[in-house]
Order: C-alpha cells, then structure tokens, then sequence
RNA sequence: UGCCCUGUAGCUCAAUUGGCAGAGCGCCUGACUCUGGAUCAGGAGGUUUCUGGUUCGAAUCCAGCCAGGGCAGCCA
C-alpha cells in the first residue's frame, strides 16, 4: 500500500512551469549551504526537498557552496556538507563554488556603475546604518549617491586591488532609500575584507560579494529554475529579481521561491548555540549522538532512509512551525523495524536464580531473530543459538517487590515467560542491608518451553534477560532528547543580557539525556557486525558506537526507545493530557468592526456619496477606500449599470483582476453591460465573473465572450431536467442519505448536476428543482 | 506600528481550484501476540482565528479585525 504522498506548494509550481513548457521541461534547483558549520538537521531538510523535487520532475541538484564570506568558511565543512548530501544518497550534477563565480559577478557590478545602477560609498557602516532609516521611517541617500560613475569605477578597481582598507567603502546597488522594503534602500554589494585569505581564492580578491549580489546571478549563471530557500528571505526575493533585471537576464530565468524552516521540538539548530555545546564540553562533540547533526544522528545510527522518510512526512509549507519528536522517532521506528533483528541485551542486570534448574546444566535452543509479523530481509539469517541456564540476569526495572496495578513482569509469586524459554515463578526477592533487590529466586515451570506440553499456559507477561554463564559484557549508552524544553530556542530570548540568556539556555538542558550503564548482551552479538543494528528486545533499537566500541569492549547507542505504552500510562498519571488540560481559551473579544466606520473623512464622503448612489454598504466601503475604483464605478453607472450589482463588480471581482493581471484596463460600458446581463439574470454571476476575466486580458466584446464561452442563462425548467435526472441516477447513495435527512448533501448535488448542465446553467433554478425531485419521488 | 509572509483536528499537512472538510503522527478502546513493540479493527478530536459581504452554495472570492512570524549585519 503506497501512502498518499502528499502534494505540496512547490511540488505544483514544478508541475504548473513543467506543464507550461516554462524552462523546455527543464527543472534545476540547488542546494546552497554556507560552509561554515557541520550539517544538521535544517540541511537535511533542504537536502531532501531540493533533491526530491528535482528528482520527482527528472531533474537535477546542483551543490553550490555559497562560500562569499572568508572569515568563517573552511574547506573541512564544504567537505562535511557533501558527505551529506552523498549519504543521503543523492548525487550532485555538479560541485560548485560561488567563489568561482567572483570574476563574473565583478563584470556585472562594473556595468551596473557604467548604467547609473550603482555607486561606490565612502562613508563607514555607523552612517550607512543611520540613513538606511527603520522599519517605519524612510531612509535619506548617501551623500556620494551621485558621485560620477567613473568616479565609482576607480574606486571600485581600487578596492578590489586592495588599496583601501576594509570599511573605507563599498558599493551599492542605486535603488531606493524610501523603499518600504528595507532590503532595497541601496543595498550593499560588496564590500573589503582584505587582510583575510578565503579558503578557496587566498588574497586574491580583496572585495567579496554580499548574499543577495551573489546568489541569484549564481542561479543565473548555473541555469537554475527553482532556486528555494526559507521564509525569511521573502522579503530579499524583490532584491533577487532587480539584480537580474539590472543584469539583463530575461524570462524564462530562475525564481526564488521560500518554504518553512523545519524546526523540531526538543532541538535547536543553531550554529551558535550548537558550537556552544561543542565548545563547552555540554556534548561531547559535533558527532554526539545526541546531537541534531547529519554526524550526530549518523553515529547514533538512524539511516537516511529514516531522515528522508521523516521529511517527507513533514512535508513542507509556509507555515512555521515546530514537529512533534514523535513523528521523527516513528520514521526511525518504522525504517528499522522491518530491517533490525531482534536479540536480549539487559542493560541494569539483576541476578535471576531457577532454584530447581541445575546449577550445571546450560540447554542452547535456537531461537528466531525476527518476530512473526516481519518479512526478514532477503538472505538475512533466521533464528540464532541462545544459551539458556539456571543463572540469569534480568532488567531491573522488570522486577516489583510492590508491584503497581496493572504490572505484567515480574513480583512475587508472579508467573512470567522468559522470552523463547519456559514460564518461570518468583518465589523470592533477595535483598542487601539497603532494602534493594540484589537477587531474585524461581522456579521453572518445566514443559512450559516451545515445544513442551504446556507451551501455551498463560502468563501475565514476557520478560526479556541473557544467560549469565555466556553473556557478554557491554556498555549501553542510553539517548533521550538533549533539552527538556520543546522550545529551547527561545529561553532566554526576553533575558536582559547574554550572560543571562545564555544561562536560560543552557537551563533548558535535559540533565538526563545521557544515562551509561554497563550490562550485558545475548552471546551471539559478539559475532555481529560493527555496523549492524538491533532491536534489542522490549528496549529498543541499538547500534555498536562506531567511535568507542571495540571487539572486546562493546559500546551500544540506543537510537531510539520502543513506543512504551507502561510508561506512558506513569507519565500521563503526572499530567493531564494536553487536550484536557487546555484552558478555556480567552478569546480576544473581536467586536465587529465594519470596514464604513474606519473611514475618515474623505473617504466618509465617498462612502455615503456610493451608498446613495445604490452601491452596498460593504462594497461602497471598499470603494471609498480607492480613488480610482470608485471613478470607474461611476463611470460605469453613468453608462448605465446597474448601482448594486455594479458596486458589487467593481468592488470584489474587478479589484482582484487589478492586482491578478497587468495592464488590465476595464471600459466603463462594458462593466455596465456586464452588470446590467447579470441583474436581468441573463447571466449566472460565475458567468460574470469569466466575463470580466476575459475583458481583464484583452477581451473587449462582453456579448461576444458571452457567446464564446456559452454563458447565456438557462432558466428554462425542460432544459434542465435531464441534468437533475442524471444526477439523480448517478448518486443514488447521496440521495438516499438526503432522504435519510442528510440535507448539507444539497450542495453537493446541485453542483454535480451543475457540472451536468453545463456552464449557463441556472445554479439557482437547478437547486430549487433539485430540491424538489428529492422532495417528491420519495 | 511601515512593508511582507502565514492562520484548517493536539502536531505536521491535504481538500480535484466555489460543490460531502480528509490523511499521517499522537491519543483512547478492542482483537491478536512468547516484545506493555509490531499488525489489524474501531473511536474521540473541527464554529477551517474571528466578524461582515458576494453566491443557490465559501476553508476556497472580497473587506476588515485578531493572532503568530519575518525585515533596520559591511552575515547568509
């Protein structure tokens, strides 16, 4: 069973410019990190979508490393980067640098200075920072706005030969310094950082190009389609697309598009905050397991199969949110669980004595590795040899002297299978000065072992354990989230300083997110693979630590727990559930504000003017509201529409076909006549709508697009029957539900027997029979 | 309080573009089981942020409100 995968808002745009014949049928995205950092999770993201939605359209992905900034990149990350992208098991068109592109860009800047586009500024970044004003003031221009071209050319080739130390200039793009975008007051283009070599150029160049300069002329250059990136640079996207015009580059070209960041509970993706916890000794380094790097969660064990699995889960959208660990921790269940054998480890050993099982017997009986409801992997071996005796360790945890209701393991007098063994029954706890379980004693239900003659008794539960004669000895590093807030990103964020807010970080830590314990595993792992995985029974999924286990010194990570509904049950007795919980929510008290009683007093004017002109109260509001609008209203009532069906037009459909299509120019008459068609119900107000869609791009004959388009109204009783008939016959189980008292069911089939008649339909006259053939023929 | 983005189940996303509001995860119940797992069956959970308007019909179109987020690095 396929699941439905679910189709999101790129995926459509891909599909719509593939459709469309856009780029030839062409898709190129790019995935560009900064190298400087390791990989974490948001790359992955950014791996998966801009890979997977290549890939989905016969595509490809180039890896571009967005290296502009020499003091923080190194070729050790750009390396780390691309093990990622491999290990997630994508394949790169090509491996590129932007770095490579600087000659490019610096050619392009020049004959933005030659066309007036630019301009070199001298003044230091305070100033810059000053007149760039601020999200609610406009900013002023820089003194050396128009300063010569050639001016700016001698000093633009100055910087770059490094003449000028850094800070004495830079160079601008000549845009607007009132630009309520702030992005596009004059921004910067490059600027001089001489003294520091570039992990790739050295000294070569003494200028470097800022983001938005470099990264969609390197779209450009590479012949990009889709180039995506996070919601944040939604506001850069303007300053994306002006480069490109400045540059010359025409349509079809490459567009930015930005989708949400993936922000997972309990985690944080920060650079700075994760080199902290590197830095710091909080996590033992960039490949803890703990850790939400591509390196951390590849030693903990999880496979890209899960990562990918888990992203597309997500899915993507506009929204910014933060996804439940739960569903991460079930991608990373599910990939492994059909792939892991299963295997007894005991990772708090308790000693488990069988009084009536001689002390030197040792029976090996071979036992399966995967449970009855998994298909083994092709070739995978099937069961293994599991020594059994009379001295046994158990899990601690699985032992109550009070046991709580519901306990299904082991107390006294309790009876309990041992996994692929017998039933065995407590008769015992032993315990130290301390009043701690040190031993417990049973005795074995012979017969009841597979095979046996009471193989099928009846036990409370199933407990898991290792024989202690052939055990063998491992550390077991047991893995739960790093922070014990959903939202760590955001302690310390109203804090006062950063000593404070750093602490309120470093607070959110989980103090418990590493638990080492030394036990044992079944004596078959000691031939396992090092890279092999297991479900360790009742415990969870655990891998050999690829740095710290050896041969005689094995050291397993817990990637990630079983689902535990014991625990569960103990957690929730703690605190409600969130549902029950949540407070009747105080909902803001949204007195209804009509946009009329907004206006002043222009505007006030227009507004009673329309309303006595016939226009409605809501539309007259709206178009008091927009000079221009209000005109083309009156104009066309002059030419004698219609008031309120006009108003209606002009205020809803015409004002959306403004913003939709450019150069859209409505003629006066023609609105008139379209709303006069539409209040004699010559027209259906669907068939208004096509109308005035059609004038919107070019149309300019209302009665003949009315006669193209099949628009006229059939009111006629005759001509529709055989819809309603149709409909009728062809829904039999919605009918009989509509019978049954179903009656929102109306509006479905009115709009099947609207698709039936056709475009001219009366909808209105359709529904009124329709109701009444449901109604009569009962 | 300028411009931009976004509000659908507890979470993440769908809804054939105006026609029966769904899925996965999570939660609950039951079946099965030598894993308190998995699997299977069922269930709860919605005023589609809210208020108006247009329409035979609105999650979808129009207006406004409210809420969340982004933008004032010579970072990306």
């Amino acid at each position: 069973m396929e699941p439905v995968r679910p189709s999101n808002f790129l995926e459509e745009i891909v599909a719509d410019d593939t459709a469309a014949g856009t780029y030839g049928g062409r898709v190129l995205t790019r995935f560009p990190p900064e190298p400087n950092g390791y990989p974490h999770i948001g790359h992955a993201m950014s791996i998966c979508l801009n890979f997977g939605l290549a890939q989905q359209f016969g595509g490809q992905t180039n890896l571009r490393y967005d290296d502009t900034n020499p003091e923080t990149e190194r070729e050790e990350y750009a390396r780390a980067l691309e093990d990622a992208v491999r290990w997630l098991g994508f394949d790169p068109a090509a491996v590129l640098y932007t770095s490579d592109y600087f000659e490019r860009l610096y050619d392009w800047a020049v004959q933005l200075v030659k066309d007036g586009k630019a301009y070199v500024d001298s003044q230091d970044g305070e100033a810059i920072r000053a007149q760039r004003g601020t999200v609610t003031e406009p900013g002023t221009n820089s003194p050396f706005r128009d300063r010569p071209v050639e001016e700016s050319l001698r000093l633009l080739d100055e910087m770059r030969r490094g003449l000028h130390p850094d800070g004495a200039h830079v160079l601008r793009a000549k845009i607007d310094m009132a630009h309520p975008n702030m992005k596009m007051r004059d921004p910067l283009m490059y600027r001089i950082r001489r003294g520091v070599p570039h992990y790739r150029r050295g000294l070569e160049w003494a200028i470097y190009p800022l983001y938005d300069w470099a990264h969609g002329q390197s779209d450009a250059i590479e012949g990009i389609t889709h180039s995506l990136c996070t919601l944040e640079f939604d506001v850069n996207r303007p300053l994306y697309d002006w480069y490109l015009d400045a540059i010359g580059i025409a349509a079809p070209r490459n567009r930015q598009y930005e989708f949400a960041r993936l922000n997972l509970d309990y985690t944080v993706t920060s650079k700075r905050k994760l080199l902290m916890l590197v830095n710091e000794g909080y996590v033992s380094g960039w490949d803890d397991p703990r850790m939400p790097t591509v390196a951390g969660m590849r030693r903990r064990g999880i496979r890209p199969e899960a990562l990918k699995a888990f992203v597309e889960a997500v899915g993507v959208s506009k929204v910014n949110g933060r996804v439940d660990l739960a569903l991460f921790e079930h991608a990373i269940r599910n990939d492994l669980n059909g792939l892991a054998p299963r295997a007894l480890a005991v990772t708090r050993p308790l000693k488990l004595t069988l009084t009536n099982y001689s002390p030197n017997q040792t029976e090996v009986r071979n036992a399966p590795y995967w449970p009855h409801d998994v298909t083994p992997p092709e070739g995978a071996p099937l069961t293994r040899p599991l020594p059994f005796s009379g001295t046994l360790w158990i899990e601690q945890d699985d032992f109550a002297l009070d046991p709580p209701k519901g306990w299904k393991r082991l107390s006294v007098g309790a009876e309990v299978r041992l996994r692929h063994a017998y039933v065995i029954r407590v008769d015992e706890a032993v315990t130290n000065g301390a009043g701690e379980v040190v031993e417990v004693k049973a005795t074995v239900l012979s017969g009841t072992e597979a095979g046996g003659p009471d193989e099928g008794r009846k036990v409370k539960g199933v407990v898991h354990w290792v024989d202690a004669l052939t055990a063998v000895p491992a550390r077991f590093r047991l893995y739960d989230r790093l922070f014990a807030a959903a939202a760590p990103e955001d302690a310390g964020r109203d804090a006062a300083t950063d000593a404070e807010a750093k602490a309120a970080f470093l607070g959110t830590l989980n103090p418990y997110s590493l638990t080492e314990t030394s036990g044992y595993v079944e004596a078959s792992l000691a031939f396992a693979a090092p890279d092999a995985r297991f479900q360790f029974e009742r415990l969870g999924f655990f891998g050999q630590d690829p740095v710290d286990s050896r041969e005689d010194a094995l050291v397993y990570n817990r990637i990630v727990t079983l689902k535990d509904g014991w625990a569960k049950r103990d957690a929730s007795a703690e605190t409600p559930t969130q549902g029950a919980s949540k407070p009747a929510a105080a909902k803001p008290s949204s007195t209804a504000v009509s946009a009329a009683d907004l206006l002043d007093g222009d505007a006030k004017a227009r507004f009673e003017a329309l309303v006595a002109a016939g226009a409605g109260r809501e539309d007259a509001a709206v178009l008091a509201q927009d000079v221009p609008l209000a005109e083309l209203f009156g104009a066309a009532q002059t030419a004698g529409g219609d008031a309120k069906t006009l108003g209606t037009l002009v205020a809803q459909d015409v004002r959306r076909l403004r913003s939709e299509t450019v150069g859209a120019v409505f003629v006066p008459a023609n609105l008139a006549h379209v709303a006069n068609l539409l209040a004699s119900r010559t027209i259906s107000p669907a068939g208004a709508r096509d109308v005035l869609a059609s004038l919107a791009s070019g149309g300019a004959n209302v009665d003949a697009i009315v006669a193209e388009h099949g628009l006229s109204l059939v009111s006629n009783d005759d001509a529709l029957a055989p819809a309603i008939a149709d409909t009728l016959a062809a829904h039999p189980d919605e009918v009989a539900r509509y019978r049954a008292g179903e009656t929102k069911l109306l509006g479905f089939l009115t709009g099947q027997a609207v698709r039936r008649a056709g475009k001219g339909a009366d909808a209105r006259r359709l529904g009124e029979l329709l109701r009444e053939a449901l109604a009569s023929s009962t």
